[in-house]
DNA sequence: GAGTGGTCTAGACCACACT
DNA sequence: GTGTGGTCTAGACCACTCC
């Protein structure tokens, strides 16, 4: 494809376009589908501007513009002097990107342990359907499991309950599930070709139920925040339920408004 | 101030200077300084971008890299064909700009109404003092609110507790509280030249107790989501202490993950 | 038409990393 | 040294707003 000659078409037509967009849009446009496609694996390095310019036949600084903005919007990741890389959650430096929960009195936050409860194949009810754009009865892969904090004894502070489409998650197992060592994320993306680039979030305070109440070590009926999280991947897709039941009497869930 | 002086400074200098800084990011700490200042009000404009770029001597590229950090980080709002403009909480398009809560089953959300339960002028104990940079004992405005939702019957959501340092609101009281239309921040802007740039938030799970539940129509040991905001003005310097607990049977909080 | 921000270009030079 | 991203410039032209 050529943008240059995109970008022609739209000058030359006399009405104002209707879906008129500038240049580095379209060549935006044009690398997040080589993302989306898979053209270039999470942590590898892209081409580099002069090259993209040239291959593109525009100015450098029109590619420049359209990759600050994927770099903006978390799907490149600039390094001076080395390159312009995919955006990666098995990264130190991005790790946990989405974890909102932090220790009350200290900010560096020492990670969290995991025990894995459960996973295995389900079908989907209406609700998990439709948050993950699945039909009634499509298969799911279902996995709970706790998150603790560290030394003894460990106390339980997060239960997440997480449904992920059958269709994409193949080959998830428990065993695969309980030896990875890493960010659940980067598993993802190198076994399943899945990346997450963007989430919604709702909160809200409940009651613990019989269920929970044992798991989490705290009485029924204490309160609880429920974080409910949708994930997506390339073009607004859906592909991750995730239902978090967090215990804030040591951690509270940081937020930063601008 | 000579931008371009200093920056030649920067680059005659033979070791490479401890507090390099690019000459786009000086003209944006300069702007800054001008917006902490005081010297535009929210929601006028700032001077164009080839006339600061006349006054600075350096190109209107610069410039425009500067006010588009700036514009990225809610300082200015950028607006073709008319001006760029200090940002301002008074406005439609940013209204309620740090309100997160949403009803469940619509986006559009109706508005919520205010009920002023106090105002009135405290001396702070160790707590607030704290957040807020000041020492027990200081003045502060403390004010208790309920937001609710509209029609009959009202149904409250939100009971607010605020504190605000008193040497900055020296005016403030129930009267002109009650008798504000539209955001407090709006008012904070106009009346006490006091503009919040950004905020952080921590949210946890509580048990209703018994002063708050006869006020939010819920039982005692309810569970409420609550939400701690420090805001901050120009500078890092806090000027906001807010603990609000909302119900979240019909309400969320909504957080977009990136 | 005049003035504003928005896009695009081409070229120079700087800072950083690898080799 | 070579190649990468980062800064800065100067100038052209486009899109939008208001008069």
């Amino acid at each position: 494809m050529n943008a240059r000659a995109e970008a022609g078409e739209r000058s030359a037509n006399a009405p104002p376009a209707p879906t008129f967009s500038p240049l580095y849009r379209q060549i935006k446009a044009l690398l997040l589908s080589r993302l989306q496609a898979g053209e270039w694996r999470p942590g590898e390095a892209i081409p580099s501007e002069v090259e993209l310019a040239a291959r593109l036949k525009v100015s450098q600084g029109t590619v420049r513009k359209a990759v600050d903005e994927l770099a903006q919007e978390n799907h490149l990741v600039r390094r001076q002097g080395k390159g312009t890389f995919v955006a990666t959650h098995a990264e130190e430096r991005t790790q946990y990107r989405f974890l909102r929960l932090m220790p009350d009195d200290d900010g560096a936050a020492g990670r969290l342990w995991r025990r894995l409860l459960e996973c295995r194949r389900v079908r989907v009810g209406a609700e998990v359907a439709r948050a993950l754009g699945l039909r009634v009865g499509d298969a799911a892969v279902q996995i709970r499991r706790l998150l603790l904090t560290p030394g003894e004894p460990a106390q339980p502070v997060v239960l997440d309950e997480i449904w992920l489409p059958g269709a994409l998650f193949k080959g998830l197992s428990a065993e695969k599930l309980a030896n990875w060592r890493g960010p659940m994320y980067g598993l993802f993306e190198s076994e399943f070709d899945v990346r997450m680039v963007r989430a919604e979030e709702r909160l809200r305070a409940v009651a613990a139920g019989a269920d929970e109440a044992p798991l989490l070590g705290v009485a029924e009926g204490a309160p609880l925040l429920l974080v409910e999280r949708l994930s997506y991947t390339y073009g607004q897709r859906p592909v991750e339920l995730r239902r978090g039941l967090y215990r804030t009497e040591q951690f509270h869930y940081r937020n930063e408004l601008t």
